[in-house]
DNA sequence: TTGTACGCGTTATCAC
DNA sequence: GTGATAACGCGTACAA
């Protein structure tokens, strides 16, 4: 157990002031071939490894940068996740993930202890509004890049998919097919992905003919909201012969209560939801959705996240990535 | 755009000195009513959050701790995450992810980075035999818990399951049901997880009846080598009648090779495996598995990284986890 | 109960 | 090219 190595026996090693160690370290500056070479020696032999703590200290800059999602168990989520790590990983930066599970005093929680640890930026998925939050953070001076949702009013940059035109490619898949009901599986009222699938899809349906029925159930986006908000559809008069769940595990929940009840998908009910399941966890592709690249997701925010460093004045942008369709079993052949 | 607030300007505002302020915050010492209210009130009107690298560089403790996968996408440590991060949030810590495709040379830069950050405690699961990542860890102080994985010659703390026992549970039922001729696919050899389940499982199968045949084929823990080894055994004389994949990627990939191939399971050959999907992600619950606690995994695992840390000198311990035999469709009813 | 001096390990600044 | 010095923001040790 070696004491602890500092930067100052790295010196005496090599023979010179701590200042041409850092130096080294950092190639900023000059240092002749000879001491560089020295120091590197010495800090071979010691086992040196700086400080990030009071490099960090001086420097303001300390290498990590933090993920708030609302849940990493989200397939969504976790590949998001994957591109946020493999893009920061490219510059040897770090990421610190928390979930906030839609809750925003979680959201509000991490974003101090963020803040206490100086991290270089944070990627935020707000859990509703997330005004409090980049609020905090804006204060704090600290970098955020809004991902996968929308806010309002807020000078911030945000890389998301286009909702709107993905509920719309749904609702017009199901609309050529001739069903008339419908019903939407919504998340949490005031999350910008929920308000503007419900919204597109519902003035699709509408626009289309306007004596065509929707009701629209709000709920989270769980597997449990999937479920109860199912069970309510089954019920309903008439009963829709179409259902749009707002992301994955909705879609999940629905299929699932669909099952036990003994409705089959999609002869009794069509049923497309928003976000694919990765190809890897998926032994029968079945259910038709709009796809959004959630792995490209996370590496355009660590982009921007580093832009933004670089360049705190930039005026901020708004980058949507295109999302696809991909036609599967669960949307059915139409209405007989 | 309030520059930074520091504990001495909040000491001005209280009428403290600085030393009082940090008191407050840290509960320590003996601070009078007057002062402490004074000191809270300056706190919030400031918005005063500390700074974590000061903090650090004095007490020793980042708040912070690793978690090192080999990839984050598998939901076995995706599920795993979701129990760090919630037992670490319960105290406040921060969780850095690590991703090392089973890569050792990415788990030891890894490693260097988060003794660079000072993180309190590391937990790995090894990408192999981790020899070098614990040494490194070792030397510069750093507590681990190996995690999932067993390493030999090391003294250090194991949060894992039993690999052996649910392997041979597994062999177990399909040799009740008549099984003659198996199969393997395993992930890597060296690998704990892999070599234990092999060997368990070979043995079971050899006990049972030694004319019994099994081959084995080595690969890694992805949906690639699934695919790859299933259409070894496909052609292989005489074909087995039973699988065993050693994970759950492992079995989406021969599974997808089957159904491509025409081949039925369990009709044309049962499929059992290790590592459940969690319930939230699949539809039909179709495979056999060995199920592993893999949130539980987590958390157990930042409790003893936590009382690793307090108490470094206790002698490591082994902490074995339940596993659960879940029989699906997948294992069928046994040879005709 | 409160305050002062110092040091944690590094880098920015300015001299040489 | 290189080094001395101060400073980053806080907590430990001790004194008052």
């Amino acid at each position: 157990m070696s004491a602890k190595i500092t930067i100052k026996e790295v010196a005496k090693k090599a023979g010179v002031a701590a200042m041409t160690v850092s130096r080294v370290l950092n190639r900023s500056g000059y240092v002749s071939e000879d001491a560089r070479s020295r120091v590197e020696s010495a800090v071979a032999e010691l086992g040196y490894v700086p400080n990030q703590l009071a490099r960090g200290l001086r420097s303001k800059r300390t290498g990590t940068i933090a993920l708030v999602v609302t849940d990493i168990t989200n397939p969504f989520f976790t590949t998001m996740a994957r591109g946020v790590e493999d893009a920061a990983s490219d510059t040897s930066n770090l990421v610190l993930f928390c979930n906030t599970d839609e809750n925003e005093a979680e959201e509000q929680r991490y974003m101090r202890l963020l803040i206490e640890k100086r991290v270089d930026g944070v990627l935020l998925v707000p859990a509703q509004a997330g005004q409090q939050s980049l609020e905090l953070a804006k204060t704090h001076g600290v970098p955020v890049v809004v991902v996968d949702r929308a806010v309002s009013g807020q000078e911030v940059d945000v890389v998301r998919c286009d909702s709107r035109d993905g509920a719309t490619r749904l609702a017009d898949l199901l609309l050529i097919k001739g069903h008339q009901h419908f019903a939407v599986l919504a998340g949490h009222h005031g999350v910008s992905t929920t308000d503007d699938r419900v919204e597109a899809f519902v003035t699709a349906v509408k626009q289309s003919n306007p004596s065509n029925s929707i009701e629209v159930h709000y709920g989270d986006f769980s597997v449990r909201s999937g479920h109860e908000n199912a069970k309510k559809i089954l019920n309903a008069e008439p009963r829709p012969t179409a259902v749009f769940a707002a992301n994955n595990f909705i879609s999940i929940g629905a299929l699932q209560e669909f099952r036990q009840q003994g409705i089959s998908v999609p002869e009794d009910i069509a049923l497309v939801g928003f976000d694919d399941l990765p190809a890897a966890l998926v032994t029968f592709p079945f259910l038709t959705v709009v796809a959004q690249p959630a792995y490209e997701m996370g590496r355009r925010a660590v982009e921007q996240l580093f832009k933004r460093i670089e360049n705190p004045e930039a005026s901020p942008e708004e980058i949507l990535l295109p999302t696809e369709i991909i036609v599967r079993a669960s949307s059915g052949n139409g209405l007989k």
